[in-house]
DNA sequence: ATAAAAAGTTGAACCAGATTAACTTTTTAC
DNA sequence: GTAAAAAGTTAATCTGGTTCAACTTTTTAT
């Protein structure tokens, strides 16, 4: 019987594309299962991130470090997402961004090379990357959209409402930086809510 | 001889697949060329975004209004750029966005239907649309991560280095919102730096 | 267990950028 | 060509969010 952490990585590729049993195994073989502690680094700036990372269990932040020593949040993944440099990744060029776990983690990581291989292998394989692309195209804009147009408040309630999960589990400082706010900000957004309701 | 508007698409494409001369002419018959007359729509609201379109000449801009009636750009086009709502577009949803014309313009169409069509036909064309897809995630992550870390002089100053050529093409106002701050703000920016040198 | 470090809180002073409003310049439509 | 509308400018005032600083609570390492 197969690991459970690919058993998620499993339903996780079937909800996008049909693949035969086969199919799906040749694609996971390709996957490789690693550990990560907290605090461990995956991606980090001046090595080229050579994974894609599946998260099976556990949690990661993105971040940036500018010139002034701040840290800025880029993105989070906690189960069933993917993260890491897609800029180095993609273009094989140095990370600018640092990937840390944030607990203990179970990752399956899959390397540029064998991502290739498998776009080359099976036309199936190259639509579920097409897919993966199209959908953070699209997280992303909307994203970008919500940065844009909405105030720090709605910022913050409307990522509690769809993603109380990780709102729950991060640092308060890595959510903070996420939302373009201060820690201190976030903390009276955060105690004027309470005593609200 | 083709039509130049097809030239440009080709070179276009085959700066990213290598394609065969009957491949590349399979995928240009799937595009319909349209003109689009300054201040036209391409996207509205309401209704879903049939198309994903190329921009041969001209200039576009996409934009989405909130409540209180202010507009927010969200992306600009000029040739050789890519345009529409990718949300709708994608998961055939009404728009939420308008992409309208700043100047009379020649675009190439690529329904999603024609595009399912060639992505099933042919490896290489997913292949195509997987890069597409890619790089403007990488795009779409850096522009994020400047629009959190960065203050608005800089966002502008930095715009106008990268794309000096949008910038001194579309009107003020759509600048302004696109790098998130009022056109007033914008002018004082404007007049600061030019009175600088 | 306990000391030290990291994270989070609270309040006062401050500032980058928004708002308002009156104005000038450019573009559009007939 | 010309009137009206749209875009851009300028200055005064205001504010959402930052900065700084002193403090409390939680986490980490030994």
């Amino acid at each position: 019987m197969v690991q459970p952490e690919f058993e998620f990585l499993s339903n996780h590729i079937l909800k996008r594309v049909q693949l035969t049993e086969e199919e799906l195994n040749f694609m996971l073989s390709k996957f490789k299962l690693t550990k990560i502690k907290k605090r461990q680094f995956i991606v980090q700036p001046g090595f080229t991130a050579k994974y894609r990372n599946y998260v099976c269990s556990g949690a990661f932040r993105a971040y940036v470090v500018i010139d002034n020593g701040e840290d800025h949040t880029i993105q989070f993944a906690i189960e069933d997402w993917w993260i890491t440099d897609y800029n180095s990744f993609f273009n094989d060029q140095p990370a600018t961004m640092f990937v840390v776990a944030l607990e203990d983690s179970v990752i399956l990581q899959l390397s540029r090379e064998n991502e290739d291989l498998l776009k080359q292998a099976n036309h199936k394989y190259e639509t579920f990357f097409r897919i993966s692309a199209e959908r953070a195209q699209a997280f992303h804009f909307r994203q970008l959209i919500t940065n844009l147009t909405q105030p720090a408040e709605f910022r913050y309630e409307n990522f509690l409402d769809k993603y109380s999960q990780i709102a729950n589990r991060v640092p308060q400082y890595a959510l903070a930086s996420y939302l373009g706010m201060t820690t201190e900000y976030l903390s009276k957004l955060r105690n004027k809510r309470t005593s609200k309701q």
